[in-house]
Formats: structure tokens, C-alpha cells, sequence
DNA sequence: GTCTATACGAAGATAGAC
DNA sequence: GTCTATCTTCGTATAGAC
């Protein structure tokens, strides 16, 4: 009873994380997203009562946990192997999109409307960012590291990973990302 | 004589690139820009017949040539303190805009247009990205590393300053920034 | 709750007066 | 060459029928 509504909110959120990923923020547009999606226009403001904002908020939040579960999960055999695993996500997801697709949580945090602030998607981006960074941390941590280094190396990896996506996105090509990936790699075996 | 026309343009241009490092491509209007360049809509197609695409290719070489020269700058004190030159810009661009103003060349990176393919402002921001990294891989090579340690390593650089970024923007600190050059400092001295 | 129709402003771009 | 007026499309958002 009523799943109709939970599975179109759904789809909404999935849609307009997947516009984020490959338009940026600004280029997703309620209107573009709602058809996608396979739903009217209205239906959003019905789930969604305070706009396009809140949208943005549930989509980036969804794509985070998603890639913070699989950081989990691949963070029990150890940190190298879930750091590569973290770093194998976004590669097969540039890969499989030509260099269409990059980072949802990234567009949100380089871009800002021109009247607004956006306070409120811009948390939920530090609010992803800042996840990845614990976990990551806290498996070096484990495994170790002091506080220092483990928090400075989990903030490199993620912004390094977040910087390699854009290099492939703009050279279209998957060679920023193995170099990258090389040095971090090399980097955590002399931890 | 007719320096009023070669002043507009480059008024238009500079004012493109700081509402990109600050809104992003979606938000740039041709619009806005003019208003803030004080100069009439119409002019800035006599000036720019391409449109939007052209202005911005133009305002993503301008602000890229213009980290790469104080690059060259500051890379002939070597590699290392060239390095520090970067981030230090970076990072007083962050601090002194309250974290608001980003990079102009991952903002085109990260975005791209419904219907368009930007395929030559994707095009822009991957010409400058190699021209930084050319930059700090040479100055590697010339004090002795080989050429795939210099290569990872400059493309670490520009991927993690430019993730660095955009985790400063999300967070509204420059403490990821620091982690980041923290690691980045350490990794030089090592090599 | 679902969806159509519409309000209203802003986008890129152009025509054409000056 | 400079600038105004305007075309068309698309943006967010809402009203209100069903």
C-alpha cells in the first residue's frame, strides 16, 4: 500500500544525483529532472516541499552513503585495499561513461547560484566529504597511524580523488587518474 | 586610439573568470557579466560572435596562464618551493574570499550543459591542467627525477590542490587545505 | 496524491537604430 | 562599434482540477 509514492521520491533523488554527476548543479533542472524521472513536474514540489534545494540535499546525501557503504565494506581487508577499492569505484565510473560522469558531491561543492548562498547544499557536500574522510582515517588509524597523519592522509586521498575526476572528465582520458592512484598507492606502502 | 574596444574585451574576459571560480559555467550568465563589466549585452556578442562558449574558453586561458606564469615564476627557486608558490595562491584566493571563490578551470571540468557536448571549453580546461603539470613535471625532471615519478607526482599536485578546493568551498575552512599540503610537502622531501 | 496549466523571470542570442 | 528592444526557450514555483 502507497509504495507508488516512496518509488517515485526515489527515482527522484536517483535521477537528479545522476544529472548532478554529469550537468553540475546548475544545469540540473527540476523540470528535466521530473521527466527523467518519469514524473510531472508538480509530483516534486509534492515530495519535495521546499524545492529544488531539498532535491539536491537527498541526491547528494544518497550517492555519499552509497560510496561511504562500499568504503566500509572494502575498509575491513585493510586500508590500502580500501582505498583502492574507493578509487576503483570512481574509475569504473568514468570508464563505463566515457568521462561523462564524475562526482555529484563535487558539482555541488564547486558551484554556487548567483543570488543564493546555498548554505544548505554546500553542508550536505561537507557533511559526504567529511564521512569518507573518518572512515578512511579511521581504518589507517587501526592500523596504526597517528591522528595526524592518518586525518592528512585520508583528506588527500579524497581530494586527490576528487581533483584526478575532474582531469579526466576535461582530458577525456583515464591517464590523470592512474598516475594518481600510482603515487597514492605508493604513498600508503611506506606508511 | 580604440582602446576602449581591446579594455572591454579584457574586462569582459577577467569578469567571466572570477564569476566562474565563483558560480561556476551554469551560472555565468552572458548577462551578469555584462552587467558587471559594465558594458551592454549586445557588445559582447560584437566582441565574442561564438557566444558564451568563446568568452568562457577565453576566461579559462586567461586565469590558467596566469597561475602558470607565476609558476614559472616561482619554479626557477625549484621544485619544491614552485610547488609551495601554487598552493600558497590557492590558498590565499580561499582565505581572502571566505572560502567563495574556487578555480575557474575545475569549475568548467566539473560541468557541462543539457543539451551541448562544451566539447571546446572541456577542451580549455584540459589544455591548462596539462600546462600546469608540464610545468611541475619539468621542474622534477630537472632536478633528477625520472620521468614517471615527475609526471605522478605533478598531476598529484594539480589533482589534490584542486580537490583541496573544493573541500574548503564544501567545509568553509582551509584545514583540508593544510592537510593536503601538509602531505604534499612531505611527499616532495622524499623524493 | 497525481498531474495540467500557467505565472513570472532569466537564459542565450539577434535585429537593427544610432 | 555601441547599445536597446525583442524573440524564443527554459528556469523555479504554484494553483487548482481531477
Amino acid at each position: 500500500m502507497k509504495f507508488h509514492q516512496a518509488d517515485t521520491r526515489q527515482r527522484m533523488v536517483k535521477t537528479a544525483a545522476e544529472m548532478l554527476a554529469q550537468h553540475g548543479l546548475n544545469a540540473t533542472s527540476i523540470r528535466e529532472m521530473s521527466k527523467r524521472a518519469k514524473s510531472p513536474l508538480g509530483s516534486t514540489y509534492h515530495h519535495f516541499p521546499d524545492g529544488k534545494q531539498q532535491v539536491v540535499v537527498e541526491a547528494v546525501v544518497f550517492a555519499g552513503e552509497k560510496v561511504a557503504a562500499s568504503l566500509d565494506h572494502h575498509l575491513r581487508k585493510g586500508a590500502a585495499l580500501g582505498i583502492r577499492e574507493f578509487l576503483g569505484v570512481w574509475r569504473v565510473i568514468l570508464l563505463e561513461s566515457n568521462f561523462r560522469i564524475g562526482c555529484p558531491v563535487l558539482a555541488v561543492a564547486v558551484e554556487e547560484p548567483l543570488d543564493e548562498v546555498a548554505e544548505n547544499t554546500l553542508k550536505a557536500a561537507a557533511i559526504i566529504f567529511n564521512l569518507w574522510e573518518e572512515k578512511l582515517g579511521a581504518a589507517l588509524i587501526a592500523e596504526g597511524s597517528d591522528l595526524a597523519a592518518a586525518s592528512g592522509i585520508a583528506t588527500l586521498v579524497v581530494a586527490a580523488a576528487e581533483g584526478a575526476i575532474a582531469l579526466c572528465r576535461a582530458q577525456r582520458s583515464i591517464d590523470p587518474f592512474d598516475r594518481v592512484e600510482g603515487q597514492l598507492l605508493t604513498l600508503l606502502t611506506q606508511v
